[in-house]
RNA sequence: AGGCGCGUAGCUCAGUGGGAGAGCGCUUCCCUGACACGGAAGAGGCCGUGGGUUCAAUUCCCUCCGCGCCUACCA
C-alpha cells in the first residue's frame, strides 16, 4: 500500500479548493493560445458589473459554459474564455450619487472631472469583487486576457464604431420624444422600461367649446375627455376626435378653451383615436406622450413642455404650478377641476406603466435632442443569420422572440446624460453650431474655424457590451487573438438580455466583423427560490452563492445547477438538493479511498482472459455512460448529464462494483484491482467538468497522475467494451440478490444472520451463468451457502422467492422473527402480476394491435407475457405451499 | 391585445406514442473493515379538465381551468 496515495479521511472543501484554484492559475492551464494548431473553442464571458457581487444568476451563467468549455478542453480543444467586466454606467452612478449624497453632495456639485476621478477609485477598488469570486466558482477562465469595456483597447473600439456609423449615416441626433427617469437623470432606451400594472384612475375633464353661447340659458357646451395624467393637460395643444365619429362632427374645426391656461386649442380629427375608448375624445400634449407626439408633428402643433427632466413643473405650467413635482401637481390640477365643476367623473382604471429598470422610478416621455442608431439596416442582417441557422439558440423557442422584437424593432436611443461610460465623440461649433465627429478631439470647427464644445452625454452601457465578442479580441486591430478566436462558438447568456446585448452583438458583429459573433446562444432560465419566486434582496428569499460553497462546497453547488439546468426552464433551487449533492461528493471520496486503500505497490494490469463477470460488467457499463455524457453535453442538457453520472457513480459503481470488486481483491486478483482503478480514473475524469475540484484532488492521488486532470483526456467511448452478455448475466445475479435480501428483510432476519440459499434451476444457461458467480450472491446476499436442487431439503419452515428464472428457496428455524407476513407478501406480488398480466392479453387479443404494431413491440409484449406466466406459476406454487390460509 | 412557457410521488423536477422516473422527505431494519454526508428493504402517483387523432395517448392536436413570463403608443 503506498503511504502517500491515501486520502484524508474527510472530503473538506474549503483548502481544496483555495489550492487547485492557485495551481490552475499559476500552471496556466486556461491560457488560450492564438498560435495553436489545434482545432479552438472560444467562448467570452458575459461581462459582470464592475458593481456586481456573485449572485445565483451568475452561478449558473457561469457555470454552465464552465462545463462545456472544460470539457471541450479536456478533449484536445484550444479553449479560451475571455473574462471582463462591464463598466456599468447607471449602476456605478447610482453606487456613487449615494455616497455623495451622504456627504450632502451631487454629481453636479462634484463636477465631471472630480466625479470621475471617483468613479475610477471605486473601479480599482471593488472592482475586482466579482471576478475574485468568479475564480472561487473554479470558472475556467483566462485571467491573462481579462479585459473591462472602459479600458483604453475598448475605448478606441466605441469609438471607432460610433464614428464609423455616423460617417455612413446610421447614427444621427434628433430633437424627439424618448424616456426619462427622472431619479436617474437620464434618457433610456425603449428596452430599458418595464412595464407594471399600476391601479390607477381615469379622470373625465371638461373643456369648454370656444364661441358656444355662453349667455344662453342652455349654458356652455363641452367636450369631455378622459386622460390618466391630468397634470399633463396643463401642456395640452389640442383635442383629438375619429373623424367619423358623428357625435364630434360639429366641433371640426373649432376651438376648445383650456381650462387652467385659458389657451385656445383646436379640436383636430385623426384616425388613431378610438371612439369605443373614453369619451372618444382625446387631450393631445405633444411634448409629454409617445402618441400625442406624432399627432403633433402630423398636425403640426406646437409642444408645450411643462414636465422637466427632473419631473418637475416648468414655468409653462403656469405660475400655480410651476416648481411642482409632478405627482404633486396631478392632485393640484384634479382639485382645481373639480372646484371648478369640470370633473365629470373618476374611474379606477389598471393600466401598465413604464418604470426605470435601473431604480424603478415612473419613466417621464421627454423631449430633447438625443443619438440615435438607425437600426433596420443593421437588424435585417442579424435577422437572416438567425434564419439561416448560423446562429442557433437553445432552445430554440427563443429564436421565435427574438424576430418578435427585430421585426419590430425601433431606432435606438444610445446618448446618456450620464458622465461615467464612453462620452460621445461628438463635438459642436460654438458659433456656426456645426456637428463634428471624431476618433480625437478636432482643434477647430472644420467650417469656421470657431471654438468647439464635446456632448456632454456619454452612450448607453450595451453600445459598448455590443461590441464584446470582437473588441475584446483587440478589435480594430486585426489581431492574432481575432483571426484564432472569433467568431466565438457559445454565448450563455439569460433571456432577459436577448434584446439588450445578444441582439446587438449579432448586429455589430455582423456590420463589423463580417460575420456572426457566435454560434450558439445558450438561454439559461432564471433561478428561483423553492417556491419558485425571484430572488430578491427586498423578498429575503436570496440564496448566496458563497454561502452555499462555504456551507456545501464549490462542486456541491456547480453540480446541482447542473442538474437543475433543463434549457431554457427556470430553476428552483433549494438547498436540500445542493445538502444531497454534498453527500454525492462525500460518496465519490469515499469511494476513491476504498480504491486507494487496494492499490498495490505496483501498478496492476488487466488481462483480458481475467476479467470477471462484474469487471466485464462495469466495462460495458462505464462504456455506455461514458458515450450517453457526450451525447447529453453536445446538446447541452447537462441535467441529463449530471444524472447519468450520478447514477453511474452511485448506483453502479459503488453500488454493486465495488461490492463485487470486494469479492475479488480478496482473492489477490490484481485485474479486478486494474479495472477498479481504471474505472475511478475514468470516472473522475467525466466527473470533472462538473466538480473539478474534488476530482482534480483524487485525480492528483491517483496512480499515472498527469499535470492535472483539467488538462487529462476525456474518456473515449470504448464501443469495444460493450457486452451485452455480461449485462444480462450481472441483471440475473443482481435479481437473485435482490429477491434474497427482500425475501430476508420481510421475514425479519437479521443483516448479520447467514442463510441457505436453495436454486431451483431454470434452463441450462442461465443456470450455469449463477452458478459460475455464486461467490458473488453469497456476499452480497448474506448466504452461507448457496445450492441447486429441485426441492430445498426438509426444513420445518421454508421462504420462498423469484427471481427471474429461479425459484428460490431458504429454510430457516421456526424460531425466526416474523413469518406471518410471508403469505401476505406473495399474494401482494401475485396481485401486481396479474393485474399486469390482464393488460397485457387484452392487448395481444387486439386484433388491431398485433396488426398494425410495430413488429418489435408486438413480440416485446408476447416475450413480457411468458415472463409474466412463469413468474404468476411461480408465486402460485410458492403460495400454495405455505400450506391452507389460518 | 399578442407571443412564450408551465401544471407528473408530500416538496423540487426529469421523461416517454406501447411496462410511470430521480433527488430530497417519509416508514422499517442495520454503525458489515470506503462512506451514518452510509447500507438494505419499502410506502406513495385517475402524469390539471373535457374532447379529438390512433390498434394504442401521461406523451400528438384542440377547448377550458390554474399559474408564470415577455412584448405592446387605447389616452
Amino acid at each position: 500500500m503506498n503511504e502517500k496515495r491515501q486520502l484524508e479521511k474527510t472530503y473538506d472543501p474549503t483548502p481544496v479548493e483555495a489550492r487547485w484554484v492557485k495551481f490552475w492559475q499559476d500552471e496556466g492551464l486556461f491560457v488560450g493560445d492564438a498560435h495553436s494548431t489545434k482545432p479552438k473553442f472560444s467562448m467570452v464571458l458575459p461581462p459582470p458589473n464592475v458593481t456586481g457581487i456573485l449572485h445565483m444568476g451568475h452561478a449558473l451563467c457561469f457555470t454552465l459554459p464552465d462545463i462545456i468549455t472544460r470539457w471541450k478542453r479536456m478533449q484536445g480543444y484550444n479553449c479560451l474564455w475571455l473574462p471582463g467586466t462591464d463598466h456599468a454606467s447607471i449602476a456605478v452612478h447610482n453606487v456613487i450619487e449615494q455616497s455623495l449624497a451622504e456627504k450632502g453632495l451631487t454629481r453636479e456639485k462634484v463636477g465631471r472631472d472630480e466625479f470621475l476621478r471617483i468613479a475610477w477609485d471605486w473601479k480599482a477598488k471593488y472592482g475586482g469583487v466579482i471576478t475574485s469570486q468568479l475564480r472561487r466558482l473554479g470558472a475556467s477562465l483566462d485571467w491573462s486576457r481579462e479585459r473591462f469595456t472602459m479600458d483604453p483597447g475598448f475605448s478606441r473600439a466605441v469609438k471607432h464604431v460610433f464614428v464609423s456609423l455616423y460617417n455612413e449615416g446610421l447614427i444621427y441626433r434628433d430633437y424627439y420624444l424618448v424616456n426619462r427617469c427622472p431619479r436617474c437623470g437620464t434618457v433610456l432606451s425603449d428596452i430599458e422600461i418595464e412595464h407594471r400594472d399600476l391601479h390607477g384612475k381615469l379622470w373625465y375633464i371638461r373643456y369648454p367649446v370656444e364661441g358656444s353661447d355662453e349667455s344662453a340659458a342652455t349654458g356652455t357646451e363641452f367636450v369631455t375627455v378622459a386622460t390618466t395624467r391630468p397634470e399633463t393637460m396643463l401642456g395640452d395643444t389640442a383635442v383629438a376626435v375619429h373623424p367619423d365619429d358623428e357625435r364630434y362632427r360639429h366641433l371640426h374645426g373649432k376651438k376648445v378653451r383650456l381650462p387652467l391656461r385659458d389657451r385656445l386649442i383646436p379640436v383636430i380629427t385623426d384616425e388613431r383615436v378610438e371612439r369605443e375608448f373614453g369619451t372618444g375624445a382625446v387631450k393631445v400634449t405633444p411634448a409629454h406622450d409617445p402618441v400625442d407626439f406624432e399627432l403633433g408633428k402630423l398636425h403640426g402643433l406646437e409642444q408645450v413642455i411643462v414636465i422637466d427632466g427632473s419631473g418637475k413643473m416648468t414655468d409653462a405650467a403656469g405660475p400655480e404650478f410651476a416648481g411642482l413635482d409632478r405627482f404633486a401637481c396631478r392632485a393640484k390640477v384634479v382639485e382645481k377641476l373639480e372646484t371648478l365643476g369640470l370633473l365629470v367623473k373618476t374611474e379606477d382604471y389598471d393600466h401598465a406603466v413604464g418604470h426605470c429598470y435601473r431604480c424603478k422610478s415612473v419613466i417621464e416621455p421627454h423631449l430633447s435632442w438625443q443619438w440615435f442608431v438607425r437600426i433596420k439596416p443593421l437588424a435585417d442582417p442579424a435577422i437572416r443569420a438567425v434564419e439561416s441557422g448560423e446562429i442557433q439558440f437553445i432552445p430554440g423557442n427563443w429564436t421565435k422572440t427574438y424576430f418578435e422584437w427585430m421585426y419590430n424593432i425601433h431606432d435606438w436611443c444610445i446618448s446618456r446624460q450620464l458622465w461615467w461610460g464612453h462620452r460621445i465623440p461628438a463635438w459642436y461649433c460654438r458659433d456656426c453650431k456645426h456637428t463634428m465627429v471624431a476618433m480625437e478631439a478636432p482643434e477647430k470647427c472644420e467650417k469656421c474655424g470657431g471654438p468647439l464644445d464635446q456632448d456632454e452625454d456619454v452612450l448607453d452601457t450595451w453600445f459598448s457590451s455590443g461590441l464584446w465578442p470582437f473588441g475584446t479580441l483587440g478589435w480594430p486591430d486585426e489581431t492574432e487573438d481575432l483571426r484564432t478566436f472569433y467568431p466565438t462558438d457559445l454565448m450563455a447568456t439569460g433571456f432577459d438580455i436577448i434584446f439588450f446585448w445578444v441582439a446587438r452583438m449579432i448586429m455589430l458583429g455582423l456590420k463589423f466583423r463580417g460575420r456572426i459573433p457566435f454560434r450558439h446562444v445558450f438561454i439559461n432560465g432564471l433561478v428561483r427560490d423553492v417556491k419558485r419566486r425571484k430572488m430578491s434582496k427586498s423578498e429575503g428569499n436570496i440564496i448566496d452563492p458563497l454561502e452555499m460553497i462555504g456551507k456545501y462546497g464549490t462542486d456541491a453547488l456547480r453540480f446541482t445547477l447542473a442538474a437543475l439546468a433543463v434549457p431554457g426552464m427556470d430553476l428552483a433551487l433549494s438547498e436540500e438538493r445542493m445538502a444531497g449533492y454534498q453527500a454525492f461528493a462525500n460518496k465519490i471520496w469515499n469511494a476513491s479511498r476504498f480504491v486507494l486503500m487496494n492499490l498495490g505497490e505496483t501498478p496492476a494490469e488487466a488481462k483480458e482472459g481475467e476479467l470477471s463477470l462484474a469487471d466485464r460488467w462495469i466495462r460495458s457499463r462505464t462504456a455506455a455512460v461514458t458515450e450517453a455524457i457526450g451525447r447529453s453535453l453536445e446538446q447541452y442538457k447537462f441535467y441529463e448529464a449530471a444524472d447519468t453520472l450520478y447514477h453511474f457513480v452511485w448506483h453502479e459503481f459503488c453500488d454493486w462494483y465495488i461490492e463485487f470488486a470486494k469479492v475479488g481483491l480478496r482473492e489477490g486478483n490484481r485485474t479486478t484491482e486494474a479495472v477498479l482503478a481504471d474505472t475511478l480514473g475514468r470516472t473522475v475524469r467525466l466527473l470533472h467538468p462538473f466538480m473539478p475540484f474534488i476530482t482534480e484532488e483524487i485525480g492528483q492521488h491517483l496512480p499515472g497522475a498527469g499535470r492535472s486532470v483539467a488538462i487529462a483526456p476525456f474518456p473515449e467511448a470504448r464501443p469495444e467494451w460493450a457486452d451485452p452478455e455480461a449485462e444480462r448475466t450481472m441483471a440475473l445475479v443482481q435479481e437473485v440478490i435482490a429477491e434474497t435480501r427482500k425475501v430476508r428483510t420481510e421475514n425479519r432476519i437479521a443483516p448479520k444472520e447467514k442463510v441457505e440459499l436453495w436454486v431451483k434451476p431454470a434452463s441450462g444457461a442461465e443456470t450455469r451463468a449463477l452458478a459460475g458467480h455464486a461467490a458473488l450472491v453469497r456476499t452480497l446476499a448474506g448466504v452461507s451457502r448457496l445450492e441447486f436442487a429441485d426441492a430445498p431439503p426438509a426444513a420445518r419452515r421454508v421462504l420462498k422467492g423469484v427471481a427471474g428464472p429461479f425459484e428460490l428457496a431458504i429454510p430457516v428455524e421456526e424460531t425466526a422473527a416474523g413469518l406471518a407476513g410471508e403469505r401476505e407478501r406473495i399474494a401482494k406480488e401475485l396481485e401486481k402480476v396479474r393485474a399486469e398480466l390482464a393488460k397485457i392479453e387484452q392487448k395481444l387479443e387486439n386484433p388491431d394491435f398485433v396488426a398494425r404494431a410495430p413488429r418489435a413491440v408486438v413480440d416485446e409484449n408476447r416475450a413480457r407475457l411468458e415472463g409474466l406466466w412463469d413468474r404468476r406459476a411461480k408465486l402460485e406454487r410458492n403460495l400454495a405451499s405455505l400450506g391452507p390460509a389460518a
